[in-house]
This record gives structure tokens, sequence and C-alpha cells, in this order.
DNA sequence: AGGAGTTTTCGCCTGGTAGTCAGAAACCCT
DNA sequence: AGGGTTTCTGACTACCAGGCGAAAACTCCT
């Protein structure tokens, strides 16, 4: 056990970091993904990501990798899901690969690279490796921090009518909610604060509704969800 | 980008597999630590773990190097937790290492090799690299779980009272609960059943309390905390 | 054998939160 | 001015967690 420490080893595998990066466009959750021109799964569709260089962290990396397809600014939150080891995940050879999570915001229009595009979550192309079960795991991770965190911060737009969000969050979780509902809760919660302001009605006329933002644009737990809590916490 | 595909390249750095080994003794949650003989972090104590090797996933490394301290059928539960890259965090050259969670029943008695113990979660001795933060992380992981699924299988012997039960979700989450409400909870929920056999009493008398068990020993998410929930789910 | 002490078990009450629904409010268009 | 549309608000219901106290079941001591 030792010997780890007192000779820290050459090999090991070549390390890369994936993103698998979600938006909510035209009110359908979406993961960005890029074509594959070469062999091995040429034509499937593959998360972005590249190799960990020398002096970098994993979620520098991830930025990095990043860069060469969106605003890296745009982001408006990334955290780590999981490494994949399985020495058969790529044909040619062993590699590891740490994936990401990341979210933006559905106002901002990205233009993607020319092998890249955007994909609806519930309608993945061919994928290669084990990039699709990726995806999988970084829905699951999204929908259940949407419900007990203020994620939602990072796929709305600034500022918002309360229909608005609803259809971000029906988009994001896959399953219908009611406006009335997410407005109630996420106010109490202290995730939601009016601005103050009123947007214009649609064409068709109707109550103009209220304009809201998201309290803190960092990641906080809302819902404890502790259900042997100690008295007090409550 | 599509470069690292089609050239799979050398270096990347040594990746090791960690472990926070948990089990509640004397009702109270420790974590196994073995105690460095050499530079760096000479005598501090540091995370069981080792290299991967080369046709290895990271579960299977981290089951072979606890083999090395523990009995592996005894662990209770085995899950990933994440992954450390900083460039700096060990002082003698660059490792990226996986972080995995682990549990022990805390009816096993497991005897550590001599340069290993435990330590109570909540007086660590000086530890090596950046494995205090992990045990931290983990224990995270673990009071999160330990509300929201049925985690507490991996922790609990194969039947026990409700006021051992209490004894040891109060040691893992480091505050008090009442044995009505954590029985009554569990039960709801299907993750408890009754054994229906009856434990002796105490010495000091008493009724004898009733014999309960885990229903499943796999995990299970018991509480969706989804909170915008569809309507038909509840 | 009976009473005191101990521990578990069960039922009732309370408070807080999510889900539903209907009516009021505010605006557009004809 | 009135009908259509959308948002907002409040009331009602159901469910669940937390707290408390009484009843049940047992041991020990006198």
């Amino acid at each position: 056990m030792a010997s780890v420490w007192s000779s820290p080893e050459r090999p090991a595998y070549p390390h890369q970091a994936l993103a698998v990066v979600l938006q909510v466009r035209s009110a359908r959750l979406h993961a960005m993904l890029w074509q594959r021109p070469n062999e091995p799964f040429a034509g499937a569709w593959a998360l972005p990501g590249g190799p960990l260089l020398p002096e970098e962290t994993l979620g520098a990396s991830v930025a990095r990798q990043l860069a060469a397809k969106v605003e890296v600014a745009h982001l408006g939150h990334l955290e780590q899901l999981e490494t994949r080891s399985d020495p058969g995940r790529d044909p040619r050879g062993r590699t590891v690969a740490t994936a990401y999570l990341g979210l933006i915001p559905s106002h901002l229009d990205v233009v993607l690279p020319e092998d890249t595009a955007w994909h609806p979550v519930d309608a993945l192309p061919t994928t290669a490796f084990d990039h699709g079960s990726i995806v999988l795991s970084a829905l699951g991770r999204l929908r259940a921090k949407l419900s007990y965190t203020n994620l939602g911060f990072a796929l709305a737009p600034p500022s918002f009518t309360i229909a608005e969000l609803r259809d971000v969050y029906v988009a994001a979780l896959g399953y219908d909610v009611t406006a009335t509902n997410l407005q109630r809760v996420l106010l109490r919660r202290g995730v939601l604060e009016p601005t103050g302001e009123l947007a214009p009605p649609g064409r068709a006329g109707g109550r103009p509704p209220a304009l809201y933002r998201f309290v803190s644009p960092e990641l906080e737990v809302t819902d404890p969800f502790a259900v042997f809590r100690p008295p007090t916490s409550r």
C-alpha cells in the first residue's frame, strides 16, 4: 500500500473530462452532442470533452474543452457527476472519464460549431461509447436537484414570469407541474423574489404577469428533506 | 478534439481509488484510517486505497484494496463519491483519486491490521493529503441518503429492535431522533418489516421489544422528495 | 404474590406543507 | 361596453412528521 505513495507509478490511463451540457430550447430539454467523423463509432454522437492536462483540475479541463463549443460564461452551473472506468468503454484501449453536468439558461442562443448540435434528451440519436448512459445519469441528477435545491437559476433567464418558469421546469422534469404550486413553493422557500416589474400581456390579452428572479445564483439546498430531522431545525 | 480519440495519449497521472469506510461502533460513527509511516504526512492518518490496475474498474479496485483491511463481504454498501484532481493534492507529484463510500453493519467486529484503526468522525486525528475533506464529503452523502433512501440496511444488523436502530441513526446522523418517529416513518415507507420475534428485555426489565429487519438489502429511494411531482405519483 | 420500576407500543393531537379549485383581477380585441 | 384570455389570490382538502401521554409487558425486590 505504501508503495503507491513512495513511488508514484507512471502509467495510469488517459483521463478525460466529459460534459453533459443541457439547455431548455423551445420547451424541450436538449443535450449538446458532437458527431464523430471517425471510427470507432463514426457518425455516432458523443459528449464534448478531452484529455486532462498536466497542471489542470478536472473542473478547469471541462471548462477549457467547452470553450471550443460555447461561451463558458454562459454556463449557469457546472458540477461533477461521476467517473467511468470500465476497461472496455473505449474499444481502442483503456480510458477513464470524469463526467460533468453543465447547464445553460434558456434565453441564451448558443451558436454551435458545424459538427455539434442540440438533441432533445427524450429522443437521443445513436450515441458513442457509454455516453448515452452518462446523459441519463446527468438527467437524473438534474431532476433530483431541481426539486430540492434552487438549481432552476441555471436554466432560467435572469427574470421571467411564473408561466415561463413553469415551462422550463416542465421541460426539464419531463412531467407536468402547476404554476400555482411552483410559485407558492419557490416563494416560501425564499428561492424566488418578485422584481416589482410586470411583463406585457400576450397578444391575446390577459392580465400582465409579474416578473420574478432567483434570489441567489449559487447552488443552495432549500429542502433539507431530512425526515428524521431534529425538532429545532424546522 | 477528435485528436483525443484518434491518438489516446500517453501520460495522464497515477489514478488511485480511495475508500471512506464507516461503521457505527459503541454508538459513535467511526471512519477507518491507516497511519502513514513515511513522508509526506508521516504519522498522519490516511484513507485506505491504492493504484488502479490495468484491467480493473474503479469499483473493483476499491474492493481489492479494502480486502487488505477487512472482509469485503462485510461491506453492506459501496458507492462512488467523487474524483479529486487538484494538481497540488499530493506534494510528490500529481495524482487523481476517486473516492468511494463503504459502510459496514454495526454488529460486525472487524479485525484491523496493525497500522489501521477506527476514528470517531467527530474527532478525527490529523489527516493526510485532502483525505479529511473527503471524509466530510462522505459524511454528507451518508446523512442525506439515510433520510431519503433505505441505506440504513448497510449500517444495521440483520435484525434489531427499534431502540437499537435508533442508536445507529443517532450516531450516523449526529443528532437526536425519536424512536416513535423512526419506527412510524420507516414502516410506512415499507423500508422496515417486523420479523415476528421478540428480543429479551434488558436486565432492568421492561416490555420485550419486537425485532425488525430491512425489507431489502438493495439501495432504494423511498422518499421521492420531488416537490413538483406529478399528481398521480403520490 | 404483589408492588415498584423500566421499557416498549399504541393512539391521539397538532402544525405545516403540497395539491386542487374557483373566483377575482387585469388586460386585449371587437 | 362586453366577451375572451391570462394571471393572481385565497379557501379548502389531504397527507405526513413531530410530540405527548396512556397502556402494555416484563423484571426485580420485598
